[in-house]
RNA sequence: GGCGGCGUAGCUCAGUCGGUAAGAGCGCUCGACUCAUAAUCGAGAGGUCGGCAGUUCAAGUCUGCCCGCCGCUACCA
């Protein structure tokens, strides 16, 4: 198997809020898990995000608070990166959408769908706020519904009856930031031909196998409704301004054009860093590169149809290999959202669950084809019933009998009984199928497969009962123990993308090094091997009743 | 309103191209075992697959309608 070259996508958070566990489940853990099987498997793999700092919502924040985009930015960017170390959580880049060498591949973009004919001028009518001196996004402006009289409808949806509607609409409009009555003025803009891509996307994603197939049913529906051209430019300060100066000042790139750029531009700082400014391409322009964006379910559109119009327009760069967006996870059937407020700071689980616990409760329960529900009992019962008991207990059996009849030394196996073979079978089964599933992105299978690999080991103990046979036939015991060993470090194996750090330690305690990384292959534990040191895999969780 | 999705055992969820008597984990009942963090192993009970109608030799799996829940609806992300 030869090695491939392999961009793990992830989705750029706002740096608006903190994130929530919803955000992890459903973007941020996936793809760490993905990225560390590919790696194990031997591909070379690209891991980049970076914090969105240009959003509207980030000035909208920074305008109540009373302080620069940059101060909300350098708040939560930062948090971010705690969230990944405690989470454990890798990326080989995370980084801003304010660099320099974000801004000039913008800026590069830009000017390439330019010269391909993709973009035009063209003036249209927006509400102003005088008195704040800048134009409104439709959400922006408030007023009285046409179609209920609701006084407090938004520009772009009425929340009392529901009804799209168009802020020129609206009865007595005015500004939500301001309060004053807004007016219309021109605006020249630049617009993106989205249009011309109808087809030759439509092509595409009916060419796409192996996705999931909400998010393909999804983006075939919208592209066969039919796609507009959209502006891709913004009357606003905060963001990336045009390379070209034909509209005046006051212009930035649409933040999402702008922001899905970020997987093309964080490579290239990511390969200015390593002192290889072109390492990046083998991931962009080598046509035997993979990509994979793990988004939430409402990214989808800007995932699986604008980004890859973008880089059809652009030409010569890698269209997703695939886009394994993931439904949400609900507390209580409630989404876990910044603006709903439901869910608790991901600090909260950090305080009460050791990462891999963590890890392993929210893989199991991954929303990747319908919305999950995940509450804090679900989480510790996962530790308790399936961590502590079934798998954290089973290396701790192992590892004291061995302690107690072979002062810790792994025995030299004897003659294998056809029961001993087909253990050693499953104990490799559990490796190959854990990848099969791993290779579909079928992440919350493959944790499910890997544990099947412990319960199996349990079991061939159950049987082979070697506590008995040590009694009257020693070396049997021996032979037993090494066994059931092997099915040990093999589900450590298939378990290391989800746990890595209980992984290395058992890996590691049965003679298995991983300094040099994890391999995706059944390892051998040899005969001689003192088992080292290993304290209880896991602990029990107690939530205390006012937790819950 | 439009588009899309979901509704399968007490709970959380799987169910590929429609096809042998509907699955997993947990929980529950019973039994076995005692090496192990009272952990483990085995067996069993439990579902008219949201409702109604239709297509078919055959439907959880396709079609229509209804009920309930959710997302998107384009310059909001």
């Amino acid at each position: 198997m030869t090695s491939k070259k392999v961009l793990v996508a992830v989705a750029w958070p706002y740096a608006q809020g903190p994130l929530h566990l919803g955000h992890i489940a459903g973007a941020y853990l996936p793809p760490d898990i993905y990225a560390r099987y590919r790696r194990a498997k031997g591909d070379d793999v690209l891991m980049v995000s970076g914090s969105d700092v240009h959003g509207t919502p980030i000035t909208v924040k920074a305008d109540e608070l009373g302080v620069s985009p940059a101060d909300i930015v350098g708040k939560y960017h930062p948090e971010f990166l705690t969230y990944w170390d405690d989470l454990d959580i890798e990326f080989d880049l995370f980084t801003t959408t304010g660099t320099d060498t974000h801004r000039r591949v913008v800026q590069d973009f830009f000017l390439k769908l330019l010269d391909n004919g993709y973009l035009y001028t063209d003036t249209s009518e927006q509400f102003y706020d005088e008195k704040e001196g800048r134009f409104l996004p439709d959400r922006y402006v408030e007023g009285t519904c046409p179609n209920c009289e609701y006084p407090h409808a938004r520009g772009d949806q009425c929340d009392n009856c529901g009804k799209t509607l168009d802020p020129i609409d609206l009865i007595d409009p005015r500004s939500k930031f301001s309060g004053t009555r807004p007016v219309l003025r021109e605006t020249e803009h630049y617009y993106w031909k989205l249009s011309e891509f109808n087809e030759p996307l439509l092509e595409w994603l009916n060419s796409r196998e192996g996705w999931r197939p909400h998010v393909l049913n999804f983006a075939i529906g919208m592209v066969t409704e039919g796609l507009h051209d959209r502006a891709f430019t913004r009357d606003l300060e905060w963001g990336v301004p045009l390379p070209v100066d034909d509209l005046g000042p006051g212009k930035s790139i649409y933040v999402w054009w702008e922001a899905v750029m970020g997987y093309l531009s964080a490579p290239q700082e990511w390969a200015e860093a390593q002192g290889t400014p072109d390492a990046w391409k083998a991931w962009w322009e080598d046509p035997d590169a993979e990509s994979y964006y793990f988004v939430g379910k409402d990214n989808i559109p800007f995932h699986a149809i604008y980004w890859p119009a973008l880089l059809m327009g652009h030409g010569g760069l890698n269209l997703p290999t695939d886009v394994p967006a993931n439904q949400y996870v609900t507390f209580g059937g409630k989404k876990a959202s910044k603006s709903m407020g439901v869910g608790r700071p991901l600090s909260w689980y950090l305080d009460r669950f050791e990462t891999d616990g963590l890890r392993y409760a929210i893989a199991q329960n991954l929303p990747e084809t319908n919305d999950t529900d995940l509450d804090d009992d679900e989480i510790a019962r996962r530790i308790n019933e399936e961590l502590v008991a079934t798998w954290g207990n089973l290396v701790n059996r192992v590892v004291s009998m061995t302690g107690r009849y072979f002062d810790g030394v792994v025995q030299q196996h004897g003659d294998l009984a056809p029961e001993d073979e087909a253990a050693l079978a499953r104990a490799a089964a559990t490796v190959v199928d854990t990848g099969a599933l791993l290779d579909d992105v079928k992440l919350r299978g493959g944790v499910a497969r890997a544990m099947q690999g412990a319960q199996e080991a349990n079991a061939y103990l159950s049987d082979m009962a070697p506590w008995t046979v040590a009694k009257t036939d020693l070396p049997r015991a021996g032979t037993i123990l090494w066994v059931a060993s092997q099915m040990i470090v093999s589900a450590a194996v298939s378990l290391w993308p989800y746990m890595p750090t209980t992984s290395e330690a058992v890996l590691e305690a049965f003679g298995v090094s991983t300094a040099d990384g994890v391999a995706w292959r059944a390892p051998t534990v040899a005969a001689g091997t003192t088992l080292g040191e290993l304290p209880p895999l896991f602990s029990k969780v107690e939530l205390d009743d006012e937790d819950s």
